[in-house]
DNA sequence: AAACATATGTTATATTATCACATAACAAAA
DNA sequence: TTTTGTTATGTGATAATATAACATATGTTT
């Protein structure tokens, strides 16, 4: 399992830093982080990589949570509305949050040979992308930043 | 129509450069530059928005041309491949390409009250960016840039 | 003209995502 | 603690996006 930084880590750690977060987050804010949304985001963090709506909607029917589309689209709407899980556009699939620390910008670096994401961080209103998005008026409120190629122990 | 820069142009004249450089890109390559190839370049050099795939199909159908999904697809994916159009992932939609010069690293405006899309160049290789993905080992192949807020137009 | 490569026509199907409506669980107010 | 409103889930149907597979046609090279 490649991991942070395609290198190799202490993996539970990111197991229950991110559950953790998730929880006082909700409790904070009078969210419920039901059962349904607590596995999906579980079973998004065991691995450091992106997994279609469809694959995770196999794993909650067969342990007995609902099996229809809308389960999962439900609950992986909550899941990235509140930060917890980003949706890779380029794959049209789903990655838990590795950087779940304050407002971020999140830069995502595929790897097309295993698969596996590393989420850093750039804030692209800086530097010159910022001022040619400044220059062209453009009020900038969300990004998508996906690099694709190969990681570290791939290029091998 | 918003335009280049979300701002007013002639626009007949993306159109036929879009088509002229198509034109010679597919010459000189010996690559066959076909009807429904330059029909979907064109509808999508019409507007400086997106289009989905079937959107674009069902003119081709209107105009006698192929009727079923791979006739778009084909066309979009030899369109794509030559850097003539641009898929936007965020929207599952299409775009035909506005910087015709020279190799390129996309960045893409998506104005979401007007629809209307911006490409415009940033090397991401460069800067804080770069060197962050340059200090995880990461070799970075093709990136998607799409950053979603307000044009010009729309923040009044 | 023959052989090969490339492009198109067409049927079917796979994959991703949403709608709509009924029921259930939870939370706040009376 | 019942009522009331809100939020979450169960479920069937369908929409939207995309590809597989194979036959036919067109274009290019020899």
């Amino acid at each position: 399992m490649p991991g942070v930084g395609f290198s190799r880590h202490n993996h539970s750690e990111c197991i229950r830093t991110g559950l953790d977060a998730a929880d006082i987050h909700c409790k904070s804010r009078g969210l419920q982080f039901t059962p349904i949304r607590r596995r999906v985001l579980e079973i998004l963090l065991a691995e450091h990589n992106a997994r279609g709506a469809y694959e995770i909607l196999d794993r909650l029917r067969e342990e007995g949570f609902g099996s229809q589309p809308p389960v999962v689209y439900r609950a992986l709407d909550f899941l990235v509305a509140n930060g917890f899980v980003h949706k890779i556009e380029h794959l049209n699939a789903f990655v838990a949050c590795a950087e779940w620390a304050g407002a971020h910008n999140p830069v995502f670096l595929i790897c097309r040979s295993c698969d596996s994401i590393v989420e850093t961080q750039a804030d692209l209103g800086k530097g010159a992308m910022g001022r040619m998005v400044k220059s062209l008026g453009f009020l900038a409120e969300k990004s998508v930043v996906e690099v694709e190629g190969l990681c570290v122990l791939c290029q091998s």
